[in-house]
DNA sequence: AACATTTACGTAATCGTTTACGTACGAAAA
DNA sequence: TTTTCGTACGTAAACGATTACGTAAATGTT
């Protein structure tokens, strides 16, 4: 084993020749001779050379390297989305650095000053619910790094964003319940700074307003919409309540699946007293009794597609060429379970 | 917007001093007048100046980042120790690359190679099942990057492991369902390819032997570990046997949750008539009914571990010192649900 | 006053590769 | 034969920062 990685040098000294034709024939650009081409890549070859990306980078100012920060890559839809961003990535030929927030503006902030430092090309980011200053974003954007929100998003920045279409998805959802004769349709909402609850709040309201139900304060519940504990305390208030709803659309599967246990627990029945239905579709949400019906978000196609805007504004100004943002709305999917439908007639719409 | 960045020499101009001068007195070094120093500060932060990490990382040929190579991101449990591998990397400035294998060694060396264009300082890799040649890994090595192998380990590579007990995890399981009483305990286990699995097929048999029970052949069934199906399937064939199980020791959660969905669809009861236990302790595990009992791997403190270890090989190599590979052998836990205690008596072991 | 030391900087080399430009040589064109 | 051109290479500069070494001026020492 030599003391270093074979160079450049270390062929061109082998073979009598300059660094630069060697760089020239493994790069099998022309101006150099055939002969010289093949000796060059033998000795390349047996030498095991392997090209210093550190330098190259350097050279180029790229790194082929995009950022994502996201809330918590524990949470099935965030995995999902980072699964398509890798995948995506590795067909241009970049490679995926990740970081997580855990919903703190603070860690955001520090993810990506690490991001500056490794030289991303480009970010990639689900926001923070208590993000609301997007100075270190903006800053990136001063300095050509492309930003691209996913999910998350907020309007306070310009730059390409991707969202599923939540308000739909709310909007569908609670029709549903209309749909198997529900009536009285109550909410388990959350905080309403994040993009995403406002929308599937604006989308059960207006599902209701359309077909002619009146929206009742009492029914709408607020939690930190996390935990299943959440969903089951809310819900079991609901149940207590003179007049309780008979259907419930909550903003999160696992909320939802808190609700399913509450109602349960109160001697009551999934769907036939109480018809639930969540979010978002998490993987636990088809086992358990009854299976959950759910809003599909289309999470792996999301990455994908921030990928590609992503990539798209990096050549762009790595080719002075104008910048313009985009915003895809992707589309949401109900996914109907016996938690709405009853008996085993689960079928995806 | 300036045309560049600021560098060092733009600062130099300005103030007419020399490039290396502003250098030190950014750096904080001795040897330069304090009043320089303050001037350079000032200027520096007046023109957002930004050090060129790739400038840096290619004098320094160190990038501070860590690439991990897992079969699949959207498990729990891989996400879990991606988790961990995250967090403590942050506290020693590394970034970290993630790569998917999806379970194929072509991805899987696809990733390395990809891994090795970005110049990481170490490699955290999670083998694919159907890996059985290391040379990309031994590659690596000879080219002074660090491997450390975790979970999905192999010994027939000289390096540093970080794994868990998945022996005593699962001989705890069986113990714990020969504990509760069942004497017929099932076995579905997976291919016996990759060490976990032959591991916890080897705990499960040694709990029986030194619980005098029988080992038979007949309870010992095959799958690929993935699928809800599977256990289903699997469990369905256990039952018809003319002496079926009165307990199954399942090698993965889902097959576990699978398994139980089989017992209810035969009008037996969990865990009375067959008793259920699972391995991973996945999130959906604690929302079925009745929730599953299972073994806990420490996930997160693995991710963390296997940082650790890679951070002080790097380390060491990068001071000439001597490398030693170490295995960390983590424990695991149980965790009893009803699926084996019965009505609402699940506690924590 | 002569010398030694310290302070505060500048000069030059370096990391490995790429690329604009220059040039020697042989072949083809005049 | 002279000119022109293409081929196949070499030279030098560049990317931005760091660092070993050198040195002038200021200060201290005897």
């Amino acid at each position: 084993m030599g003391k270093h990685n074979t160079r450049l040098k270390d062929i061109a000294d082998k073979l009598g020749i300059s660094i630069p034709t060697v760089s020239r024939a493994l790069n099998d650009k022309p101006d150099i001779g055939i002969e010289t081409k093949r000796k060059v890549m033998e000795l390349a070859e047996e030498m095991h050379y392997q090209r210093n990306e550190f330098a190259i980078n350097f050279k180029n100012q790229q790194s082929f390297i995009i950022g994502v920060i996201i809330p918590q890559i524990v949470h099935h839809f965030f995995s999902n989305i980072i699964n398509g961003i890798i995948t995506e990535a590795e067909k241009f030929g970049y490679s995926v650095m990740i970081f997580q927030s855990n919903e703190s503006y603070h860690s955001e902030l520090k993810g990506t000053k690490t991001f500056r430092k490794s030289m991303i090309d480009g970010l990639i980011i689900s926001l923070a619910d208590t993000t609301d200053d997007y100075s270190h974003l903006s800053s990136l954007q001063e300095h050509k790094i492309p930003v691209v929100l996913i999910d998350k998003v907020t309007d306070r920045l310009e730059a390409s964003k991707i969202v599923c279409n939540d308000y739909q998805g709310a909007y569908d959802a609670t029709s549903h319940l209309i749909e198997v004769g529900k009536r009285r349709i109550a909410h388990l909402t959350g905080s309403l700074t994040p993009l995403t609850t406002r929308e599937r709040y604006r989308g059960y309201c207006d599902a209701l307003k359309n077909n002619d139900l009146k929206l009742d304060n009492e029914l709408i519940r607020y939690c930190d919409l996390v935990s299943g504990e959440e969903g089951y305390q809310e819900m079991k208030t609901l149940i207590s309540l003179s007049n309780p709803p008979d259907a419930i659309f909550c903003a999160t599967d696992p909320t939802a699946i808190g609700a399913i246990n509450a109602v349960k627990d109160s001697g009551l029945k999934v769907p036939e007293d109480i018809a639930v239905i969540g979010f978002s579709n998490w993987s636990m949400s088809s086992v358990i009794d009854p299976p959950l019906s759910s809003v599909i978000q289309p999470d792996v196609e999301m990455g994908e597609q921030a990928v590609r805007l992503i990539i798209e504004e990096i050549e762009n100004i790595r080719n002075d060429k104008p910048v313009v943002f985009k915003t895809h709305v992707m589309k949401t999917a109900l996914i109907l379970r016996q938690s709405t439908l009853g008996k085993k007639e689960g079928v995806n719409v």
